[in-house]
DNA sequence: CTCTCCCTT
């Protein structure tokens, strides 16, 4: 049976083709199919060690072989036309519309998905053959032999030829403490700084202490660590790691990099934000300078892509240290995924003498929700059950709450960790066993006409399906039970998530961009570029502010925008609270509101009395920013007392971060020259008025209970039940942000006078009125 | 009449 008749196949599809030879839809479908089946057999197939495939699924997987190698043969011999544009255009067409994000149908699309990358040219790759061999599987694993030792003299003879270095390392390898004292030993830090940077905080932190250990240093001085609000280095620092956002700051702040002579982008793959547009920006150091070295690197994943982008550069391959890790599928989809969670999780722990478990879920809400029904399910098997033990894991989770996941229990107990993909990167648990894959997480999604950016549960990637079940075989062989079928797996899902810089807000990066002199920013290099219309919109937004001028060119106003680390609308307002005589009083709140997080905890059980104690620091013009600007200088007044947030359903760990943010943002407005004015109780309408400078396109009315018509596209939107305009009618109102979730509501509102809002922006309000006859 | 995965300057 598992035989396949080529013939068969061959007539059946050059049949389809000459029947449809004019349509695009069966070309599109065939590029599709290869793309799949490439990534597939090359990605995935050799990175998976056992696959455990029930018949029929291996007879599939055999017909997908021959089918990519006949289909390969038709599309290169190009026996049809293809009009790559239409398709690609209609592509990214329909992802959009699936993600749920509008778009106009004007746009155009400035690159394109990477389908016709399949003829490209490979990069050269380096690679000892003789010692690329996994570690699998072997008991007497070397733990202090780390894998990238081995490589020290081709890797130190690749750096010194090449001036960008990609390194291909895959996990446990040790390249991220190793490569940076390779560098020291061959005397790199003689030429300039070797800076490593990391898209995390905490893994700068650990990383900087262990290879400080390791070299007899003490931290702080030879070896130096930086990240926001917390700085470890000296004159005499040779090695020193950061997260990638600082390097971006001392970019814009010295666009040469001139103390570095190396710089590592590490976690490439991750394609955080900030390590994008470095890529970009490096890219252009590399060829300016002389005696600079760029080595990037990466986990095993799409790094043709990355080598490309940088003119072909070099790859390193250095092999890593993971055990075998067999794969399950489900048969069949499941329609409740909660419920094949718990029974999975019961299956196994009946099934399976040892091992913890680690499942991977959406959020903290279903991670609530399955550790309640497992533990109904529990009490009617009390004996079975009795020695496992549930722990929740995701980020907004005390600290103490989540290092319970790391304490060992005895050996009588199973753990159980229910986590949010804080566990797929920056939480490493030891002696995970099985890992069980929902398939789905929640993903930060941006829509740039009405500017909002929302939460959207979507399935995984086949890169992050991966990089789950890899954590099942850190410390052993694992196994993964994948709630989804192989053909889900295959066919519907993303072979990479679509990079952040595609999904978020980049008002912030355009303006940095200006600064650093980059004045066509629609033909700038990046490795993958927003959409026309978001870099477009964000411009006239940062026009709106006054950040750059009708040609587009940076004002001075925009220059002191970019040195403060906060969104152009919040850097607007602390620039303009020197006129309002307010400075104190905005720059408080400022630091609340460029932290994004909830300031008040909404417990079930006290809800009603929760809302008294909001309501109770809201104030005249009413507003929701003065009540978060009157709960700060209260915590002040009480001495920063624990009780007294307790006692008003406060977070505290918003009120220490937003302290933080509140005394670097005086430095920074001191040092721009602003006077920092004290408050000033009786004046709120004084914030307000500021307020308006950089939320003068965040206005609506609310003159039917509970619905405000947003003014800049006449929507109908919800007021947010937490705001204190809630039951409120007034002309109008500014308001911080729109929450997009089943219905979509404007949240953290203030009722303003509209003679305010012309003043501080009459253009926009000329155009507003003419188009809403005001 | 109800809200947030993970990060970061």
């Amino acid at each position: 049976a598992m035989t396949i008749n080529s013939n068969n196949i061959i007539t059946k599809i050059t049949g389809i083709v000459r029947l449809n030879s004019r349509n695009q839809y069966v070309v599109k479908r065939i590029l599709q199919k290869i793309k799949l089946l490439k990534f597939y057999f090359k990605e995935i197939l050799p990175n998976i060690k056992n696959i455990y495939l029930y018949d029929s699924e291996l007879r599939g997987v055999l017909r997908h072989l021959k089918l990519y190698q006949l289909l390969s043969k038709l599309y290169q011999h190009n026996k049809f036309l293809v009009d790559k544009n239409k398709i690609i255009k209609k592509k990214i067409f329909q992802y959009y519309v699936k993600k749920n994000i509008r778009i106009s149908k004007h746009v155009t699309i400035l690159k394109m998905l990477d389908i016709h990358n399949i003829t490209n040219k490979k990069p050269q790759i380096i690679q000892n053959k003789k010692t690329f061999k996994y570690a699998n599987n072997s008991a007497d694993n070397d733990r202090k032999e780390l894998p990238v030792k081995k490589y020290f003299h081709s890797l130190m003879k690749s750096v010194n030829q090449f001036d960008i270095l990609m390194i291909v390392a895959e996990t446990g390898a040790g390249k991220t403490t190793q490569i940076p004292k390779f560098l020291f030993r061959i005397g790199y830090h003689k030429l300039g700084i070797l800076g490593v940077t990391q898209p995390r905080r905490l893994a700068v932190i650990n990383l900087a202490r262990r290879v400080s250990l390791e070299m007899g240093n003490n931290l702080g001085i030879e070896i130096g660590y930086s990240i926001r609000f917390e700085e470890q280095v000296s004159i005499k620092t040779k090695i020193k790691f950061m997260t990638d956002g600082i390097l971006l700051r001392e970019v814009v702040s010295d666009p040469t990099l001139s103390y570095y002579s190396v710089i590592m982008l590490d976690e490439a793959h991750e394609r955080s934000i900030y390590t994008d547009i470095l890529f970009s920006l490096l890219k252009d150091i590399v060829l300016y300078r002389k005696n600079f070295k760029l080595i990037i690197s990466s986990a095993t994943i799409n790094v043709y892509k990355f080598s490309k982008f940088f003119s072909n550069a070099p790859l390193f391959r250095i092999p890593g240290r993971l055990y075998s890790v067999t794969i399950f599928y489900s048969k069949k989809p499941h329609l409740d995924y909660l419920d094949a969670v718990v029974k999975t999780i019961m299956q196994l722990h009946i099934s399976k003498i040892i091992g913890d478990i680690l499942v991977f879920l959406t959020g903290q809400e279903d991670i609530e929700i399955t550790i309640e029904i497992l533990k109904k399910k529990f009490k009617f098997n009390n004996k079975i059950f009795s020695t496992i033990r549930l722990f929740p894991l995701y980020s907004n989770l005390s600290s103490d709450s989540q290092n319970r996941v790391f304490r060992t229990l005895d050996s009588l107990y199973r753990k159980v960790i229910l986590s949010t993909n804080i566990a797929e990167t920056s939480i490493t648990i030891p002696g995970i066993k099985y890992v069980i894959d929902s398939g789905l997480c929640k993903l930060k999604c941006y829509n740039p006409h009405n500017r909002v950016e929302s939460l959207l549960v979507s399935p995984v990637s086949k890169i992050s399906a991966l990089q789950r079940s890899g954590r099942a075989g850190r410390t052993e062989k694992g196994e993964c039970f994948r709630l989804y079928t192989l053909n889900t797996f295959l066919e519907t899902l993303d072979n990479e998530q679509i990079p952040e810089i595609q999904r978020s807000n980049i008002d912030s990066l355009i303006l940095m961009l200006k600064c650093l002199g980059v004045n066509n920013l629609i033909e700038f290099e990046f490795l993958d570029s927003p959409t026309s219309d978001t870099i477009s919109l964000s411009l006239g937004h940062l026009y709106l502010l006054g950040a750059i001028n009708s040609k587009g060119q940076l004002t001075k106003t925009g220059k002191c925008m970019s040195e403060i680390p906060v969104i152009p609308t919040l850097a607007k307002i602390l620039l303009s609270s020197d006129y309002y005589k307010c400075s104190e009083d905005i720059t408080i709140l400022c630091s609340i509101l460029s932290l994004g997080s909830r300031l008040f905890i909404y417990p079930k059980k006290n809800n009603i009395y929760s809302r008294k104690v909001f309501k109770k620091y809201c104030s005249q013009p009413r507003s929701d920013h003065v009540c978060y600007l009157n709960v700060f200088k209260e915590w002040i007044y009480n001495n920063f007392s624990t009780k007294w947030v307790q006692d008003n359903f406060i977070d505290i760990r918003v009120l220490i971060k937003a302290k933080l943010v509140y005394e670097q943002f005086l430095t920074l407005l001191t040092r721009l020259g602003v006077n920092i004015i004290s408050s000033n109780r009786k004046q709120n309408h004084y914030v307000i008025k500021c307020l308006c400078t950089g939320l003068f396109m965040n206005v609506g009315r609310i003159k039917i209970k509970n619905t405000c018509l947003i003014i800049s596209n006449s929507l109908k939107m919800r007021v947010h039940p937490s705001s204190s305009m809630i039951d409120f009618l007034t002309d109008w109102v500014i308001f911080q942000e729109i929450i997009f979730t089943n219905i979509e509501f404007i949240n953290i509102i203030s009722e303003v006078k509209i003679e305010w809002l012309i003043k501080v922006s009459p253009l926009y309000y000329s155009v507003i009125k003419n188009n809403n006859n005001l």
